[in-house]
DNA sequence: ATTTATGCAAATCGTTTGCAAACCT
DNA sequence: AGGTTTGCAAACGATTTGCATAAAT
C-alpha cells in the first residue's frame, strides 16, 4: 500500500547499531556461521555482507542491488535465505512489500528494535533498557509456557511515521 | 518459506482475547467507524467481522474465505482493506506469505501481543502485565522523539515453534 | 439517477526456480 | 571429476485491479 524508493534507507542523528563490529571481526564469524551450516563463503555472499556492513539500517532487496551493479538479483535472493539460515542475516518483514535485511544479533552482537515508518516501510534501530528487557523476556517466558510455545526470540516493534513522511 | 495449511488457526487451552466483546457491540462499533469514513456497512463487510467475531486468533485471507463459500475472494480482500483503514480490523505479517485478520483494539478493547510460530504462521494472543506496558510506551516514546518519529502503536511478538510443528 | 459494492477474470510484482555455464576443492 | 554457485529468463502465488452487473441511497 505505501509506496516510495526502496531503495532508500536513511539514518538519523545518531550512529545505526551496525557499526560497532569491526568488518573483519564480522566476516570471520560470518565465515564460522556458514561453516557450522556447511556452506561456503562464496565472494558473492561476502559482498552481501559487505553491504550490509557499511549501511546504517536494514535495507531492502533494491537497496542491496543498487550498491553494486555485478549482482544479480536472483543470487542476492538465493544467497540472503543462505546466510539467514546460517543466522549471518536476519530478514525483517514490514507491511512494505519489501523484505529488508540486516546483520543478525549474534554477529554484531547487539541486541536493538525498530521504529517502522507505516508509509515508506523506513527502519530505525533503537534499544531499550536492560532492565526493561529482562522483564519483557520473563513475561513472554511465562506466556509461552502456557501455551507450549518454544519462543525463540522476541521482536519490539514501534509503528508509526517517520519524519520525511510527515512533512 | 515454512508451509502448512494457512486455512487452520487454531486457539490454545484458554479463551482468546477476541471472545470478551459482545457481537452486537462489536458491530455499532464498525459501523460507526466505517460512518467516520464515510464508508458503508454492507453485507459482505458484516460477514466479514462475523467471522473475525467467531474466530479464536487472527485468520488468513484463505482461512475466512474456507468459513463462507459465498465470500468473492477479491471481495475479501477490497473489504478488508476497507475495514483496515477505518480501525476495524488489523492486519497481521509475518514471515509467512499469508496475512492474518484480527478485530482492532479499538474493537475488543483489548490491548494484546503475539506469540507467532516461525512454521506455520500460527499466532497466540497473549496479554503483559500493565506495568511492563507502560514501561515499553515510556521507553519508546523517548526513542521515537530522538528520531523526530511520530509512534502510532506498538507490538510485541514472541517468535518460535508452535506446539504442533514441533511434535 | 448516481454513486458504491460485487464478482469474475486478467494483471501485477516481489520472490522463487529450472537449467546450462562457471567455479571450487 | 563431482558437487556448488551463478545468472539469465521463465514460473509462481498472494494480492490487486479492470470492467460490467447488482445494490444501495
Amino acid at each position: 500500500m505505501p509506496q516510495s524508493d526502496p531503495s532508500s534507507s536513511a539514518a538519523p542523528g545518531d550512529r545505526s547499531a551496525h557499526d560497532h563490529a569491526r568488518a573483519s571481526d564480522v566476516h570471520k564469524l560470518a565465515a564460522t556461521k556458514l561453516a557450522a551450516h556447511s556452506q561456503r563463503y562464496t565472494t558473492n555472499r561476502r559482498r552481501l555482507v559487505d553491504i550490509l556492513i557499511g549501511s546504517t539500517g536494514p535495507l531492502t532487496i533494491a537497496g542491496i542491488l543498487s550498491e553494486r551493479d555485478d549482482l544479480a538479483q536472483s543470487s542476492a535472493y538465493r544467497n540472503l535465505v543462505v546466510l539467514e539460515e546460517a543466522g549471518v542475516v536476519h530478514r525483517i518483514i514490514t507491511s512494505d512489500d519489501h523484505a529488508r535485511f540486516e546483520l543478525s544479533e549474534d554477529i554484531t552482537g547487539e541486541h536493538h528494535h525498530h521504529l517502522i515508518c507505516d508509509r515508506c516501510g523506513l527502519i530505525y534501530d533503537i534499544t531499550l533498557p536492560p532492565g526493561l528487557e529482562r522483564q519483557l523476556e520473563a513475561s513472554l517466558a511465562g506466556e509461552a509456557q502456557r501455551f507450549s510455545f518454544q519462543g525463540d526470540h522476541h521482536r519490539v516493534d514501534l509503528v508509526g511515521i517517520c519524519q520525511s513522511c510527515r512533512s
